[in-house]
DNA sequence: GTGAACTATGCAGTATACTTCATACTTGTT
DNA sequence: AACAAGTATGAAGTATACTGCATAGTTCAC
């Protein structure tokens, strides 16, 4: 069992963040029984997967209000299997749509880079250059 | 050319959003130099295109400032043709660490799916199911 | 046993991305 | 002409996700 600065080291989140997210509800620590000097919280392994795996969902776009539906649906006793199921797949229907738009986004940019290597090639690689679109590709 | 309610017809953005955006500077309107009763700003086709580019880039996590940096890296003059593709490279590289984190996280959700699906099998699909995880399978 | 480092709690403040509101002028319809 | 609907501008308000600060108690190294 990790206190909460070992939990900060290990995935990168500050203290504070972790703090924030355990007050969100995306997951909670335990204080020991035996120990009665202090309140200090501890953290299981769980803990930190499950920060990794928020780090990441934030990462392409999800909130934590959606991340905290899956994490209910894996977690949550008193919901039905149904409902469970219901949430994830709408998710995994989310990630497909964003795989989409980024491969959309990353073609663009491609388009993008492209153009822009093959535009005023006599030029030197500081010039300045002046804008324009040489070829008939598509904006973006 | 476009006003801003057709814009904000055509892509489904709010027309508050598309001024705010205009004003983060992620594109520019033009007033018509022979309208002179209104200053109403017409918009082309390729803010159309940026719009939908912002839409899809902000779904899968980009801030405003990362998508401004992409535009600007296209369209302003002043930038240096090394810059832009500076700028471009480290998007491309993002991309791809996003489309990483994304197929991670669907995998994610698909084990913890599958676990719902076979624990407790003999319950019917309304019941209140008491949580746990039946198989040694990864949290998440 | 003293000081540095760690922990808990609560509340205020900040950044980002809108969203609403108020005001005022313009355009299109009847 | 009247009135709904559209447009511009600026400022204030809201939601999300932190971030920092102040206070206070705890643990650890020396």
């Amino acid at each position: 069992m990790k206190l909460i600065n070992q939990l900060s080291k290990e995935t990168g989140i500050p203290i504070g963040t972790i703090r924030f997210y355990e007050k969100t509800g995306l997951f909670t620590g335990e204080k020991k029984e035996e120990v009665k000097t202090n309140n200090y919280v501890y953290y299981g392994d769980d803990v930190v997967e499950k920060l990794r795996f928020i780090q990441m969902a934030k990462a392409v776009g999800f909130t934590l209000a959606e991340i905290k539906e899956v994490v209910d649906a894996w977690y949550k006793k008193q919901i039905s299997k149904k409902a469970k199921i219901q949430v994830l797949d709408k998710k995994l229907l989310q990630i497909e749509e964003k795989i989409k738009e980024l491969k959309s986004v990353k073609k663009q940019i491609a388009i993008c880079k492209f153009n822009i290597e093959n535009e005023n090639i006599e030029n030197a690689d500081e010039t300045i250059i002046s804008g324009g679109r040489p070829f008939d590709l598509p904006p973006y």
